[in-house]
DNA sequence: ATGAAAGCGCTAACAC
DNA sequence: GTGTTAGCGCTTTCAT
């Protein structure tokens, strides 16, 4: 039963003529071993093709080398950039990345926290803020280090990099408001930082006296396919609408399918704004105004916080808005 | 500098009233202790907030319940739903995905296994046939479960899930050629998988007394602006081109606005058909012909071996094809 | 600068 | 069905 793992430490240190613990020095903390001794050992490690054990060193220095992420879903490129990101900065430092998603459901997110947990992973990021206030407390309790992306919380439970999505529906609003736009509604997703957006967006419309008309809503994942049922609900209740906010681009793309097939002239008759600036969005006709947002940019940042506390120094901030970005194109 | 980590086995062993291994058959073997003892040891387990450390039963069982999976990069959605596939499935098992990203180079390939042979992976899942061979003799010879998926080699490491991707390019060519097209080229990025289309297609219209005409290529990942400037490229050099095969749909996207630009019909003038049918490719106008990959299929088929195999079942097959469908809509 | 020894928290025989 | 006894392969004081 056991595959009695190949190379194991004790064989370096017998191969190179010293003891175990030197051999972990040579590897781990080089400049604490004699010049002449660490090449002994490193010529071993070679010749037997040693590989450190990880399992056991994590369990020696209850310190894992691993940091935990949640996502909703991959299918999303921007969460996908951020894992990259988020990656390729861990990666440097010889962090990994364990990845595992929640399809939205907090419930999913909370026991996948556990399991991390049970994996003694060396810190967390999430996708949104956390929003289970029992692991709040946990994790705050164990002083893990956490950070929380793609939004900011105004109390996060330990760092966060992200935008505030109540912002970016405010953003639009008055941008709708200034071209002239009248009679607004809303297409999205139902799923907690959509409908921030969607907080946003009605709360300026509302202060400046143009409410809301309608909102649809959706289950995500969202789709092109969704954005056309919820453009046909719309305005078979709505035919006066003069522009749509799209939770996101997929949507907002179904709307503008929509339109062509329908003959309603974009901008001319509607206005469509998107969210999140997928690639194509350039490519649409007419080409989508939308908003975009620093997906990679949010998990670089955040494996750099992550890395900052685990070298034991105190993040600048503990909170970092990395903002959005309006992107004026022909639909609006 | 040792947190003395909270609650341990016997911490529980001691609230229930029970020696230690019972609490790790409790549960991990349930039905192999008594119903009254069992409810002791999970009444102190909720009591005490018991998360067993894997880490440490890692080490103990030499099983770390985790799988190491590669992809060249996140950011291409089918790559991504692979990994969701793959995830879901080995969730369900209590596995949990290590993911790390190649960008397409095969040394960082050789250098993350190696990593993950370190932390005493379960199993591997790769994308595209692993390369290395140094690497494929060493993971051969440690007997660890291996899935190359993406792809079919024809002698897989251990066992494979994906399509030909030489058979997509012939089937191109031979729809191309039926469709009367006869000044025909290819646009695709310089990587491996890309290139195997590229010589089926090759091939077959080479077979046909038809001739690839040209072949342009750009370095992975492939992008929309990058398709655009490929095009015009092409067509700089042979303005009587009718027909592009391009390695995937961004690149067809960009092809396509390139003709728009330049008032080309498509496909009256020329034909553009893509491969891998992103969402949006029923969303460009004209809607694009392509090809459909099965990447969250992979995923789950991979996982399916991958937990047979751990079971310690012999899979029914070491290579499953997964095959592909040329999905016709406007461009060709 | 190096070695010896004592665990890290769990699982796996083997007894009872 | 349950307890006892050894480790798993490293890291880490503490000496030397």
């Amino acid at each position: 039963m056991k595959p009695r793992s190949s190379v194991r430490m004790a064989d370096v240190a017998q191969a190179a003529g010293v003891a175990p613990a030197t051999v972990s020095r040579a590897i781990n903390e080089p400049d604490k071993v004699a010049p002449e001794t660490r090449a002994q050992v490193e010529a071993a490690v070679r010749k037997l093709g040693y590989v450190p054990d990880r399992t056991a060193s994590s369990l020696a220095s209850s310190r894992s080398k691993i940091v935990g992420a949640i996502v909703p879903t991959l299918a999303n490129v921007w969460f996908a950039e951020t894992m990259e990101g988020l990656a390729a900065e861990l990666g440097k430092a010889g962090y990994q990345l364990m990845l595992s998603q929640s399809s939205y459901v907090a419930r999913t997110e909370a026991g996948l926290i556990d399991g991390f947990l049970g994996r003694r992973v060396d810190a967390l990021v999430l996708t949104g803020a956390l929003r289970d206030t029992a692991t709040r407390a946990k994790l705050r309790a164990v002083k893990l280090p956490v950070v929380e992306t793609w939004d900011l919380p105004a109390r996060p439970v330990d760092m966060a990099v992200g935008f505030s999505n109540q912002e970016v529906g405010a953003e639009v609003a008055r941008r709708l408001l200034k071209a002239g736009r009248r009679r607004i509604a809303f297409l999205g997703a139902d799923e907690h930082r959509s409908l921030m957006r969607r907080t946003g967006f009605e709360r300026e419309l509302q202060a400046a006296g143009r409410p809301l008309i309608a909102s649809e809503f959706t289950q995500p994942p969202s789709t092109i396919a969704a954005g056309r049922v919820l453009m046909e609900q719309l305005v078979a209740a709505h035919p006066d609408v003069d522009a749509v906010f799209c939770g996101n681009d997929f949507l907002a793309i179904g709307a503008l399918m929509w339109a062509r097939a329908h003959g309603w002239d974009v901008p001319g008759r509607v206005a469509v704004v998107g969210f999140s600036d997928l690639p194509v969005a350039e490519a649409t006709w007419p080409p989508l105004t939308t908003v975009k947002v620093r997906g990679a940019e949010m998990g670089r940042r955040a494996g750099e916080m992550v890395l900052a506390r685990l070298r034991g120094e105190e993040p600048a901030r503990k909170s970092v808005d990395v903002g959005f970005e309006f992107v004026e194109r022909s639909t609006l």
